[in-house]
DNA sequence: CTGTCTGCAAATGGTTTGCACCATA
DNA sequence: TATGGTGCAAACCATTTGCAGACAG
């Protein structure tokens, strides 16, 4: 969806048109789950000069144009994918660094029920779930503490 | 609950027992959903010259004990409570600062989902459950980004 | 006394900000 | 050429680590 012309829209905001924005939005797109340092590396292979602080910049505006969305699967910096991309949640596992990606689908209920019980209105897709792998739930059965 | 004396357990592996452990522990019970910091300044309230690293350090030892379990509710730092105590999830809403907390009973045919689907053994108190809250749903439905 | 713990200071990782210069519109 | 954008350096926040001295056992 959206092949809108965000360009147009960016201009339409009083928003300029820079070689470094369309890089990162292309960065984005190409790497799918990308955090601003990939995205950065990835950049550069085009534009060297291009500086960190402009990365996060550019992120938070395509973000707000709702070209790009962000997700935190834990531990470290968030990810970043394209809006229309990655309809999923991602499942992740205490022991290994796993992630499973899972259709939202498999949430529908439990949204319903949040929606009725709450008035909450769920986003699954922005932080991850945390829990245990089946791997490493076999694995275990005996010592092993949690990490994060 | 847990009754047992930790302080044995603590000095069985080899652990020693010292008056900042004790503040620490004293401290993530009291505050009952508090970061790191929090947890310093409550423990200078009667040991001023304890040092944040030992903080960390001893959460870390603390949650090793299984005196102690973090949730990560979004943002900035993590909230550390007694394991024995706060079961349930977090929804956080992605506009006000609001943190509802929920029975863990209303994730539990989604959880059994999970582990039928995947065999994974999901821990929903760990990560908190990003969405929008009845009010902001309501003041919403015409402009607004969304914040993290 | 011995080995663990602590405080301190410095390093790290991720992110933000102030400022002077640059380039889009 | 005016204003918004960028690079750079420094600041910031949360966390970790090396080390020498302190103290529990």
């Amino acid at each position: 969806m959206a092949t809108t012309d965000w360009q147009s829209d960016l201009r339409a905001r009083g928003y300029r048109l820079t070689p470094q924005r369309q890089l990162v939005l292309e960065a984005v797109d190409k790497l799918e789950h990308s955090t601003p340092d990939e995205i950065l590396a990835e950049v550069r292979r085009t534009a060297g000069g291009v500086n960190i602080s402009t990365v996060y910049r550019t992120l938070e505006l395509l973000e707000e144009l709702g070209l790009v969305s962000h997700a935190h699967l834990g531990h470290g910096a968030p990810t970043y994918h394209l809006a229309d991309r990655h309809h999923h949640m991602h499942l992740v596992c205490r022991d290994c660094t796993e992630v499973i990606e899972a259709d939202l689908a498999v949430a529908e209920p439990f949204t319903a029920q949040l929606r009725e019980t709450f008035g909450f209105e769920t986003d699954m897709k922005h932080f991850a779930i945390f829990g245990r792998c089946r791997e490493c739930g076999a694995r275990a059965g005996d010592a092993a503490a949690g990490r994060d």
